[in-house]
DNA sequence: AACGCTTCCTGTTCGC
DNA sequence: TGCGAACAGGAAGCGT
């Protein structure tokens, strides 16, 4: 039995304990197929055979066991914002949690505690397709704002989901698969490209130690 | 509080 | 070809 919260893939074992995984930047799930090496760190074999993988050769990844009764206030998920594919997600809802925060809305949208779930490359893509410069301070967003950034975030990943997923090298989805949406990136991995909007070159700039896409002119 | 920088680790790509 | 530098889907932990 599978759930999600964030970027953490929940597993519950049984009534009482549940595992706690996070992927980090290179990590991979994969059900049955080939042993794959050194970077296996955990396989479980499970109940009518089937074997699971964890792979991950960076090891920024996590896997924890938990208390099922206890997960909601679980460190590591206590403290997560907002899904933003649930039906409180809005525009109203992020002009709040961007209030009197100074920094950068970019690395607004990478903060787990803000909005929970959006990564380097969604951040980057809802915020061209919403027109908004990456280095436009949060807290100084408007309404109309947050309302077009909220809508191009639920955007961005129920078309990265439905392309499943991007894959850049290591991401493929359980069954081994790479996903579609890198296909789609419109600024993300592009600098130096025709922005597809007005054709002006994709600049990458560094936020927080993170590369940022974007055009400077269309976003503003 | 909230911010920004550094760190964890391995693999791949890029420029000389 | 070899070799170092830069870079990569994340986020905790640390100072300030």
């Amino acid at each position: 039995e599978f759930a999600r919260r964030a970027k953490y893939i929940i597993i519950h074992l049984d009534e009482t304990e549940s595992l706690l995984l996070h992927l980090g930047m290179s990590g991979r799930l994969l059900f049955d197929g080939p042993p794959q090496g050194r970077h296996e760190h955990l396989t479980f074999h499970c109940e009518g055979g089937t074997v699971l993988r964890f792979v991950d050769p960076r090891r920024f990844g996590l896997l924890l066991l938990a208390e099922r009764s206890g997960l909601a206030s679980h460190p590591r998920l206590a403290g997560l914002g907002v899904e933003p594919l649930s039906p409180t997600f809005d525009g109203a809802l992020l002009h709040r949690r961007f209030a009197g925060r100074r920094s950068d809305v970019k690395a607004a949208l990478l903060d787990q505690r803000l909005v929970a779930g959006i990564g380097n490359i969604y951040a980057c893509e809802a915020l061209f397709r919403a027109g908004i410069s990456p280095r436009r301070r949060a807290g100084g967003l408007g309404r109309r704002r947050c309302e077009r950034l909220a809508r191009a975030i639920v955007a961005v990943l129920e078309e990265a989901i439905a392309a499943g997923g991007s894959s850049l090298r290591d991401y493929v989805d359980a069954d081994g698969r790479a996903g579609n949406f890198q296909n789609e990136f419109r600024v993300y991995g592009r600098e130096g490209e025709p922005c597809p909007g007005c054709g002006t070159p994709v600049r990458r700039i560094v936020q927080g130690g993170r590369s940022t896409f974007f055009c400077t002119r269309c976003q503003r």
